[in-house]
DNA sequence: AACCGCAGCGTGATCTCGTCACAGACAGGA
DNA sequence: TCCTGTCTGTGACGAGATCACGCTGCGGTT
């Protein structure tokens, strides 16, 4: 068995007890785009996310997409843990944005580390509080901030050394809007010299500018 | 004392001892359009409501509301969990919509309820799996559906009798869209005869025409 | 009664954005 | 080389948000 559960950070605040119920169970590993739930399937298990990302998407009658939260190493999903706690059933659908390593902890020992484990049960709770906050601020960003300023967000957030790898699709997809729109709207900014588009990519050429914008209120 | 804890169905899986802590705290009443708590405060308590009803709103730059979710009696506020298990701020507008009896369960004994009684613990969980839910509906709602099912959905939910008291701009406010926009869709479902218009009124004529169209998916 | 002031409502103009339709550009494999 | 699927660009259109008004009913004043 490997010691996954000294590598991630997170449970380091568990006691001996709940960490030795947990390490009787195998890590799994998934594939970059696989899709682990979708849409009024049952949970499983409890989620946790060890490396990797998952990504958790609502999806539109006509195809359209909008990112509600990713799950990051040392995270664990939400949506399973409603479905374990309520009868609710999966609401979004979940695809590893890389490949990842992830646990899944039975319904039974969930329930039974929550009982018994107040360590177990802060980490849920952060979980939970932190994706809640999550939330609301996507509520807000979606209703009340333009496109430009949440695609410019997004660029600046997503940059690695002045360029990031997506489809405009992709990034409609993260933002909440439509490739269309992304298509346009990034025309705009290449216009005002921000940004340089290629296939499946964009270069940022004023970083500043860019984030000047992301911060803009409307 | 009253005895509201014995009157308060949510809170009869409580142990004797949760209920015990409990009683000593005296319920508040405030009346209807009183603002709770505003966005950025620091939060007091865990906020419990036996009586009346209080909405969370998210306001936007130009002062455009969209109700986040309303606690109804036995219900608890998300918001103040968080503020108590993160360091989060309150982000939304707390407004009572009527006149509301709440109790305020100070961060201590908060704290050790939920180290010390699982009651309780169940409880607060499920408040927080039912929100989460009720948030990730919503955002399908507003994101993905049109403003004239979302408004055919209010009026068929809120309406006593054949009719309903609100003024459009609360309306609005309800389902995340502009005043102006309602009295259009309004006036629209008038000249199909499913409404009539009236001053802070609104008299529903054909329930089923516009039951059937909240239940459409566009 | 006549007057005011204000909250609620109606409406046109304009802008943003999502949707549809379609065409061109590019990449990788047969 | 050609073919096919993916990615992107673009015009047209509709829904909806916003701005800027003006109008109407209603309670309170004088």
């Amino acid at each position: 068995m490997s010691d996954w559960i000294s590598d991630t950070p997170a449970l380091s605040g568990l006691e001996p007890a709940a960490r030795a119920a947990l390490s009787v169970l195998a890590p799994l590993t998934v594939p970059r785009g696989a899709v682990l739930f979708r849409p009024g399937e049952a949970v499983a298990g409890f989620a946790l996310v060890l490396s990797g990302r998952i990504e958790v998407f609502l999806t539109g009658a006509n195809g359209r997409e909008l990112l509600l939260y990713a799950v990051e190493p040392g995270q664990s999903c939400v949506q399973t843990t409603l479905g374990l706690l309520g009868a609710a059933a999966y609401s979004g659908e979940a695809v590893s944005a890389r490949d990842t390593r992830l646990v899944m902890v039975p319904r039974a020992l969930f329930l039974q580390l929550m009982d018994s484990s107040p360590g177990f049960r802060r980490m849920v709770f952060a979980a939970f509080a932190e994706r809640m906050e999550g939330m609301i601020r996507l509520m807000e960003r979606v209703s009340f901030q333009s496109v430009d300023c949440r695609l410019a967000a997004f660029l600046t957030a997503q940059a690695q050394g002045g360029s990031l790898a997506a489809t405009q699709q992709e990034i409609a997809s993260q933002i909440g809007s439509a490739r269309e729109v992304v298509s346009r709207r990034l025309e705009s900014f290449e216009r005002r010299g921000w940004v340089r588009r290629g296939r499946g990519r964009v270069e940022i050429t004023d970083a500043a500018s860019l984030a000047r914008l992301a911060l803009a209120e409307a």
